[in-house]
DNA sequence: CTGGGCATCT
DNA sequence: AGATGCC
């Protein structure tokens, strides 16, 4: 009894001093200053959010590869000429980010360099780190690659349940501005409880990944993040609401409050304001008319640590892509070939990724002496279906050679090759992702991440206390690590990774010679040159003898800028039909470095040894998952990105049913297993349909998207079920 | 001598 | 398509 009154009690307490945090966006009484202490309407209960920042995350990752580099005192990451980041020896020797080589090495003549340009072993440890946490709770969102948001308030809500004992147990980590030791926790129950988890997630993440990091915990993102960094490295701090003033006002500049950029800071300077108070004062009309109305409110807001944006599940991807930059680039040769070695690199990865991409876009950045860092410039255009279809299915070189032509049009659309021009960037991007049906038996389908997912280890979750008779919303948000993840992220640990980083794979690419055939080795480039000057001094007239031979999709004009080898290749019977014939595979095959049987020795791959500490881990923190009834029936959680796609049906495979990926599998979860068989039988008699989705307007998207993350209410059981 | 890659908003 | 922001 005494213990049920403490915690109403302790609810209480906590309820008002979440007033700070949950002011309207509205700012209601605008008051510059003092006002910003002061309680305003609560509207909803208080949120918990972590954030998640890993310590120096490229430099700990190489270490991880190669742990000589642990020995080392100095280890750099290097991109082109800038170190991007370096680990802690390294900074306390004055180092910092994003500082030039030259300077670095003259500060530390010993400093070990790592090149850091190819991101794909960050970028596979970055989604095992997302993976992971998402297995503890769904509600994951990504920043950049080495951090992360999440939303445990139902976690939390869920523990306080469960602890009876509020009295006798304290804070994890640092508490901001105050002696941790000192802190009751029973003041601020749900901040504890905040704390414990995210400590237990830094566990986790090490044990599993090998990886140390930071975490924030507060009542929304923006304080989250701003805390997370208040000590660094490895560890954690958590925000009372009681100390929101502090930190926001130790911010030293408004440049540093996130979501405050660059030229919004600059913008802001030109009216004076520099300080965090200074835009805490400044009258809103004012700003408004600057800024416009959501801008500004929402800038307003950031100054007195006001930030209701929800932490939005992250998901797959929304695009690729592969880029590069250099000093200068000034012919149309170099830019097919490096349009071409990115393409490569793109495809592969999309092909990893099991999507087909339906729009392709090509960026540039030129060179002008003034605004050197801006200007970059874009074309986009749709891929035609029967090219797309090669990235998922495999037949990677044959989309190479037919995208290239498709990047060089768009090349063209923004350079006018008979001026001279100079790049300092090209950036290759596919988007308009689109998951296609699970037939295709590889990586686009469950069978591929059953194959490498099943363990014995699940059955360790289901014996532990479920009896939670009550609420199904909260438990469903619980998975099972088994069904975590987009099986994007389990291929990368299950097949060789090939990048371009492979010199061989590189010098291959750049001269051509993976394409040639023996007849066509002699090409020199000089005529190459001609024939690309020729091309440009007549590209109205393309009366080719050739042409009329070209594939179907290949622009006759871009052809003539093609290397003589792309020429000779696409005209090869394997092209011109429309069924690649074993002739030109076999020889491309042959040829090409980076297909998975001719790959270069790789160094040692970290993505086994991982592997094996995720299946093997004993757990020694809560079970991940306390109930497993809701996850039985969830036919999507096998396939961890759950599509939810507007617009006619698509249908994806699941284990043992099909449904429209437009459904939220959240929500469907949820509701009772004989309106779930109705709903199936339904689906079930439609075709699939794998057109576009057409008919709806663009922007809706993103909002569809942050619906579906806190799905299941009622009112959003009609959005993602009908499919009208 | 300012990287590479993602997202959102307009 | 571009601008801006985040890491």
């Amino acid at each position: 009894m005494g213990d049920s009154e403490e915690e109403l009690e302790e609810d209480d307490t906590e309820w008002r001093s979440s007033f700070l945090d949950s002011a309207a966006p509205a700012v209601p009484a605008a008051a510059p200053g003092p006002s910003l202490c002061k309680p305003s309407a609560a509207t909803s209960a208080q949120r918990v959010i972590l954030h998640f920042d890993l310590d120096c995350f490229y430099a700990q990752v190489e270490m991880i590869r190669n742990p000589a580099l642990r020995e080392v005192p100095l280890a750099g990451i290097q991109q082109k000429y800038i170190i991007v980041t370096c680990n802690y020896v390294a900074r306390d020797l004055g180092l910092t980010k994003l500082m030039s080589v030259i300077d670095a090495k003259e500060k530390c003549p010993q400093l070990v360099l790592v090149k850091g340009e190819d991101l794909t072993h960050y970028r596979e440890m970055s989604y095992k780190v997302t993976e992971l946490l998402m297995s503890y709770c769904p509600l994951v969102e990504r920043l950049g690659f080495d951090e992360n948001f999440m939303d445990v308030t139902e976690m939390v809500e869920r523990r306080l349940t469960q602890t009876p004992d509020l009295n006798n147990f304290s804070f994890t980590g640092h508490v901001y501005n105050h002696i941790s030791a000192n802190v009751k926790a029973s003041d601020h129950p749900r901040m504890a409880l905040g704390s414990h988890i995210a400590a237990e997630l830094r566990e986790a993440i090490h044990n599993k990944l090998g990886l140390t990091g930071c975490a924030g915990i507060a009542t929304n993102k923006l304080l989250a993040k701003l805390v997370s960094g208040a000590f660094k490295p490895n560890q954690q701090t958590t925000l009372l609401p009681e100390n929101l003033c502090d930190i926001i006002g130790s911010l030293s500049s408004l440049r540093k409050v996130p979501g405050i950029g660059h030229q919004t800071a600059k913008r802001l300077q030109a009216l004076g304001l520099v300080s965090i108070q200074d835009l805490q004062s400044f009258p809103l009309k004012d700003l408004v008319s600057e800024f416009g109305g959501p801008s500004a409110q929402r800038m307003k807001n950031l100054v007195i640590a006001v930030d209701d944006s929800p932490v939005t599940p992250t998901g797959a991807p929304q695009s690729l892509s592969d880029e590069d930059s250099f000093k200068k680039m000034a012919s149309t040769k170099d830019v097919l070939q490096k349009t071409q070695q990115l393409l490569s690199s793109l495809v592969e990865r999309m092909n990893k990724d099991g999507r087909q991409p339906l729009t392709f876009r090509l960026t540039i950045r030129r060179y002008s002496p003034t605004n050197k860092w801006f200007s970059r410039e874009s074309k986009q255009c749709p891929i035609p279906n029967h090219i797309g279809q090669k990235i998922p299915s495999g037949s990677r070189d044959d989309a190479v050679l037919q995208l290239v032509p498709l990047a060089m049009k768009l090349f063209h659309k923004m350079v006018d090759s008979n001026a001279p021009f100079h790049l300092t960037l090209i950036n290759v991007c596919f988007s308009n992702l689109q998951t296609r049906g699970a037939a295709v038996s590889g990586k686009g389908s469950i069978t591929s991440f059953f194959s490498h997912g099943t363990s014995p280890r699940k059955t360790q979750t289901s014996s532990s206390q479920s009896q939670n008779g009550s609420s199904q919303a909260a438990d469903s948000h619980c998975m099972d690590h088994q069904f975590s993840m987009h099986n994007m992220v389990t291929q990368h640990t299950s097949q060789m990774t090939v990048t371009t980083e492979s010199p061989s794979s590189y010098e291959a690419a750049l001269h051509g010679s993976r394409w040639k055939q023996s007849s066509v080795v002699a090409v020199k480039d000089t005529r190459l040159q001609t024939a690309c000057r020729a091309a440009r001094s007549d590209s109205d007239e393309t009366s080719n003898t050739v042409t009329h031979r070209l594939p179907p999709n290949v622009d006759p004009e871009v052809f003539e800028l093609l290397p003589e080898e792309i020429q000779v290749e696409l005209l090869s019977p394997a092209y011109v039909n429309s069924s690649p014939s074993t002739s030109t595979s076999s020889s491309a095959q042959a040829t090409v470095p980076d297909v998975p049987h001719i790959q270069k020795a790789p160094s040692p791959e970290p993505s086994q040894p991982f592997t094996e500490n995720i299946e093997g881990a004993v757990n020694e923190l809560d079970p991940p998952c306390r109930a497993t009834t809701v996850n039985n029936q969830r036919p999507l959680a096998t396939s961890a990105f759950p599509v939810r796609e507007e617009g006619r049906l698509s249908f994806v495979e699941s284990s043992d049913c099909k449904f429209p990926v437009n459904v939220d599998p959240e929500v469907f979860s949820e509701l009772p297993p004989d309106v779930q068989r109705e709903l199936m039988s339904e689906w079930k008699q439609q075709k699939p349909v794998l057109k576009v989705p057409s008919s709806r307007k663009p922007g809706r998207k993103t909002k569809d998207r942050k619906a579906a993350g806190k799905g299941g209410q009622a009112n959003s059981l009609f959005k993602y079920f009908k499919p009208t």
